[in-house]
RNA sequence: GCCGCGAUAGCUCAGUGGUAGAGCGCAUCCUUGGUAAGGCUGAGGUCCAGGGUUCGAAUCCCUGUCGUGGCACCA
């Protein structure tokens, strides 16, 4: 008897599916085709459980549905530019190209050590001109489609990555990657319109029936459609055609004043006349950066002493106040404010002093008593004191209100969005260069396609902060496609999100002279299953789709949504460890001791009492991390994956523990244990009915927990038919079972395939499976196979279980009837009672009513 | 404030109308030529709380508590 060595059967495994070119993806249109993909790592450097997990899940789809017989594409790539690798440059002096391919080289080796069923050969980095040469390609398409274009505008400034941020990458205020303060600066900006998408992107959601609830919420609650009425009020000027946008004309009868964002264009011509409003404007600039002290902040207006005329009744006069509370950057930058309607306009009236007359009365309440205290009413009810309107719903008063406004010639019903155009422009070097070319003459000129890729200069001096593009001194001088005449390049690149927002379409033929070989991709996509991390919820996958959608529109795709099933999976988290310091402890110099049932954990070495604290995302500041490197050589890469996946539900959290893999582990030997006392000459003997039906059984409950992404079930099943299987131990079967247990092992080594590939193969060639795992058909199961012939039905009474008899399977309610009232044992808990009714759930269970 | 998600054994989690389960941990015992290991057996549960529906609720519904994620002066 062998003992199972990792060490030895897992490389001899990749290099035998290596060889064989196993997991190459070929069109084969005889099969259905499935895409299976999982988000594209950084190259940052090495390999991290959390990747451990991510890919492992992606492979344990790939691997199943390819034994159920699809084509599959399961490809791997790298989202290479970026700041980290111009960051390095800075502080170590490396050469950003050289840095990310040595990274990718070391991921890359990791990534294969993890026996991943990826087809190689469509390896590509976003950083390799045959990549982003496309990108600049079907960028050019978009600009001229207008869905390109350039604009001045205010942007989130990063002091500290001294790039301009989108507004999805401005969190708290702070930038998403640095952390810093995020300062508004006015710039020439490169932008995309993906507003021009903006209703289709809400709608289409309603579409992606295999995408979390969660993540469609994100997005619909970023793009933030929400539709109202646009209209301007009259007054004397400054003050004239003063255009408001509301999602609530049904309560313009309740208006009280009219509100105007601080840097409003009125705001400010009333400030240059008004040094009191100048000083009130400023101290509104001023204002607070955080979230938190935004929603704690004080509402406060000034009266700019200017009225504007009620839009249904000329003779009513509204002031306008510059409000702090009103944003210019939606809408129209202006409000008109109800204030028994509106939480925020209330607590501005009672402070101000200005009127709250209710509109919309609640159902039951008297008209004559109503009144609005402290607390805004936003419910349903009827239109009062709102003269045409008076006795319509909420409804039917926004659209009466709408089709007078829109008949007087003061506005239109209106559709408006949070979500804002998509700056792209980043003030960094290594990234895709932008492919425009500014002249004097002619002003912004495209690069012509046969120019392309404009690609980075070999000399590039990185290691200064900002854009070394922009430093170096010939690179941008070069001669207008149009005239002739001198002009400079665009030193801005694009950003990331723009890179990996089309490489899924790359992978469908990565050596394509088009950007997207457009036969490939009408084979391949939609992905059929992408697999990442929550975070990139609103940014990369709103930009993918974003992106398909033009593309299509520009004939380069023929799906329109790039992603038909998305998963979330959960993040790898550990225990952390502090000695009394209060410096935090690396896991491997952490030793337990047990008291009972608490745990306590020492210093390696010294033995200093440590402190056991939060169970954490893995992180170096934390030191609670564990590499997969130091995992493999222990316990091997099976056991690793085993484990990823074995303790949590995958879209949940997963605790990495020390008892944890080493149970995976032990799983992977008892494994190989029962594979190993198998006898190779097999029983021809009819097989043992219980086994054999506890087999298919088996089958079925990890071939359901599998499709339907419940992993850690699936393995649960298979612990448990493992503890049968030893149960019925080879040594001293009767034939039988002997010729049960070669079934089971047969469909065993298929099913623990996806999970623990390099055992599943060696386990399947010990028990006589002709080839390799990796080509065998997924086991079928037999339906009348995975019912017992005998049920043992609980009997209740009144609700209490009381006892149990046995039935045979599917017996009808009469028979088992007759088996409960002879049970001696249950007849005896009836005694005294009389029975008013049985209910017989079949082969489930019987209760007994009884008083 | 609004919208989600979660709460089951000491820990991490399955179970989603019908007999409360797994892995780890813990305890007893066995093995001491698989040995910085293996195995047997076992203990351990008001299924967060309260109410409702039902013959029957961990499971469905309502309310609450605690934890957690997202959005948020978005008119």
């Amino acid at each position: 008897m062998a003992r199972y060595n990792p060490k030895e059967t897992e490389p001899r495994w990749r290099k035998a599916w290596s060889d064989s070119d196993a997991f190459r993806a070929v069109i084969d249109r005889s099969r259905p085709k499935y895409y299976v993909l999982e988000m594209f790592p950084y190259p940052s450097g090495r390999l991290h459980m959390g990747h451990v997990r991510n890919y492992t899940m992606g492979d344990v789809i790939a691997r199943f549905k390819r034994a159920r017989g699809f084509s599959v594409l399961h490809p791997m790539g790298w989202d290479a530019f970026g700041l980290p690798a111009e960051n390095a440059a800075m502080e170590r002096g490396v050469d950003p190209k050289a840095w990310t391919y040595e990274n990718i080289d070391r991921m890359r080796a990791e990534l294969k050590e993890l026996g991943l069923s990826i087809d190689w050969s469509r390896e590509f980095a976003t950083c390799e001109p045959g990549y982003y040469g496309k990108q600049q390609a079907w960028f050019l398409d978009l600009y001229e489609r207008g869905l390109v274009y350039r604009k001045e505008s205010v942007v989130n400034w990063d002091p500290v990555d001294q790039t301009v941020l989108a507004n999805e990458q401005v969190e708290d205020g702070r930038g998403w990657r640095s952390g810093a303060l995020i300062e508004k600066r006015k710039l020439n900006q490169w932008a995309m319109r993906i507003t021009d998408y903006a209703d289709q992107l809400v709608d289409d959601l309603a579409t992606l029936e295999r995408w979390p609830d969660k993540v469609r919420v994100m997005q619909e609650n970023w793009i933030g459609r929400s539709k109202g009425l646009k209209f301007r009020f009259h007054g004397a000027p400054p003050a004239d055609d003063l255009e408001v946008y509301t999602t609530r004309p049904d309560t313009l009868f309740g208006a009280s004043f009219v509100g105007i964002a601080a840097d409003h264009p009125l705001a400010e011509a009333v400030a240059a006349r008004d040094p009191e409003a100048a000083r009130f404007i400023a101290e509104c600039r001023k204002g607070a950066a955080t979230e938190a002290q935004i929603e704690t902040a004080e509402k406060i207006g000034y009266d700019t002493g200017l009225t504007v005329k009620h839009p249904f009744d000329p003779t009513w006069e509204l002031p306008v106040w510059i409000a702090n509370f009103v944003l210019m950057d939606y809408g129209t930058g202006a409000i008109f404010a109800c204030p028994a309607h509106d939480q925020r306009d209330l607590d501005f009236c009672r402070k101000y002093g200005l009127p709250v007359k209710p509109v919309v009365l609640p159902p039951g309440e008297d008209p004559a008593t109503f009144q609005v205290g402290d607390e805004a009413y936003t419910g349903p009810g009827t239109i009062y004191n709102s003269g045409f309107l008076d006795g319509l719903d909420i409804e039917g008063a926004k659209a009466a209100a709408i089709a007078r406004i829109e008949g007087q010639g003061d506005g239109e019903g209106a559709v408006v969005f949070r979500l804002r155009d998509w700056g792209v422009s980043r003030q960094r070097a290594w990234g895709c260069p932008i492919p425009f070319v500014h002249c004097e003459t002619d002003g912004v000129v495209p690069v012509p396609k046969d120019q392309l890729p404009v690609s980075h200069p070999d000399d590039i001096e990185f290691g200064k902060s900002g854009n070394a593009l922009e430093r170096h001194p010939t690179w941008k001088h070069t001669t207008c496609p149009k005239c002739g005449g001198p002009a400079t390049r665009e030193t801005d690149t694009l950003d990331t999100f723009v890179d990996s927002s089309w490489y899924f379409a790359r992978f469908a033929n990565a050596h394509s002279e088009e950007a997207i070989d457009k036969d490939a991709a009408d084979y391949w996509l939609p992905v059929d299953q992408y697999i990442g991390g929550i975070e990139h919820a609103v940014l990369h996958l709103l930009y993918a789709r974003f992106v398909t959608k033009a593309l299509a529109d520009d004939g380069q795709l023929s799906v329109r949504e790039p992603f038909a099933g998305l998963f979330t999976q959960g993040m790898i988290t550990h225990e952390t460890y502090r000695r009394q310091n209060g410096e935090w402890v690396e896991p491997k110099e952490v030793e337990f001791t047990a008291e009972g049932n608490t745990r306590r954990a020492r210093l390696g070495g010294t033995g200093e009492p440590l402190i056991i604290g939060d169970v954490e995302k893995m992180s170096k500041s934390k030191k609670n991390t564990v590499t997969p490197d130091e995992i493999f050589e222990v316990y091997g890469v099976d056991a690793a994956r085993l484990f990823t996946l074995s303790d949590s539900p995958p879209e949940r959290d997963a605790q990495w523990t020390t008892g944890g893999v080493q149970g995976a582990w032990r799983f992977v030997n008892r494994v190989w244990e029962e594979f190993d006392s198998q006898p190779a000459d097999a029983s021809t003997a009819p097989a043992d009915p219980e086994l054999r039906r506890a087999t298919h059984k088996l089958i079925r409950q990890v071939t359901e927990a599998i499709d339907s992404f419940r992993f850690n079930s699936g393995i649960a099943r298979l612990y448990e038919f493992l503890n049968l299987l030893k149960a019925n131990p080879a040594k001293a079967a009767s034939p039988a079972v002997l010729a049960a247990r070669q079934e089971a092992l047969s469909a065993f080594a298929r099913l623990i395939a996806p999970f623990t590939p390099h055992l599943a193969e060696e386990c399947w060639t010990r028990v006589g499976g002709s080839g390799m795992v990796v080509h065998a058909p997924w086991p079928d199961f037999d339906p009348a196979l995975t019912e017992d012939a005998v049920r043992t039905l609980p009997v209740q009474v009144n609700g209490k279980r009381r006892g149990e008899i046995v039935a045979p399977a599917g017996a009808e309610a009469a028979d088992v009837e007759q088996i409960v009232l002879a049970d001696p044992e249950i007849a005896g808990k009836l005694e005294g009672l009389t029975i008013r009714k049985i209910i017989v759930v079949k082969d489930r269970i019987v209760n007994i009513v009884a008083s």
